[in-house]
DNA sequence: GACAGAATGTTATAGTATATAGCATAGCAA
DNA sequence: TTGCTATGCTATATACTATAACATTCTGTC
């Protein structure tokens, strides 16, 4: 029979979505074995980095619409992985309690064995433009 | 007070999920006009490319689970926009009708023009590189 | 000080994509 | 004929995202 024709094959914004589904299956089955989602991983880090930062500027880095940065957080606050001080306003300052900072760890293992991964199948040259033209494509829009 | 430290920033995964994000979401956008969605727009190209192509056969290559392209089909047959005809075993054979093929054309008129605005972002010289790089990315995992 | 506007957190709801499990049917091979 | 495989379908669950609406608190301006 006729083999399959692929239109898509050679459009770059195709593969960038079968490229960033692809990694992200494979981070949400390692962190699984944390209890950890990959928005709730990227959310401890940026709270290990930036202690008594309020939801909204998380969100703001992220990519995350305040309205789901508020379940996400009493996830994480349920379990006793970070805890809530009043920052001025309404705002909370959010900083990791000892656990939550155990967890960040090894989340951040992960994620840095994967990026590992990742990176060694990009060409040892073409990794610093590789990176430079994905920030590209999501500045500004 | 203190900018705020990300921590994600140089990661190539992390860059990956948010630039795979931003054009899903500029793509979803511009097919809304066309009342498709991302996933039944390459359906649709597939199904272009590949007349008679079975539902199985589409979902191995584009990476959707056969339970998923079930309800996906059904909306465009309901739509008038697939006729399925009998090919052998319960394979139904997929083909475009005329409305089907008209949509068809637009759609992949409003894919091509995102695709070049996402490759204007890339410098010229690296553009094969960077293709091969997502590709790479996705093949085999 | 009073008031309008902005920012924050929260709830509720919906839509999209994906995954797994299970089932029925049809073809194929031993 | 019997068993294996492929296909299509349903049901269900999980992530992530998006929008709307609301209360509370701070800030800037008059």
């Amino acid at each position: 029979m006729a083999p399959i024709v692929d239109p898509l094959e050679d459009l770059p914004g195709y593969a960038l979505r079968r490229a960033s589904a692809a990694i992200m299956a494979k981070l949400a089955a390692r962190l699984t074995d944390l209890g950890l989602r990959p928005s709730e991983a990227s959310v401890l880090l940026i709270i290990d980095a930036n202690p008594g930062v309020t939801q909204s500027g998380i969100g703001r880095l992220l990519g995350i619409a305040r309205a789901n940065m508020a379940p996400l957080t009493a996830r994480l606050a349920g379990r006793d992985l970070i805890v809530r001080e009043a920052a001025g306003g309404r705002a909370h300052g959010l900083m990791l309690s000892d656990p939550g900072r155990r967890l960040t760890r090894k989340a951040r293992r992960v994620i840095a064995q994967l990026e590992a991964e990742l990176i060694e199948r990009i060409p040892a040259g073409q990794r610093s433009a590789f990176l430079r033209a994905l920030k590209a494509l999501f500045a500004g829009w």
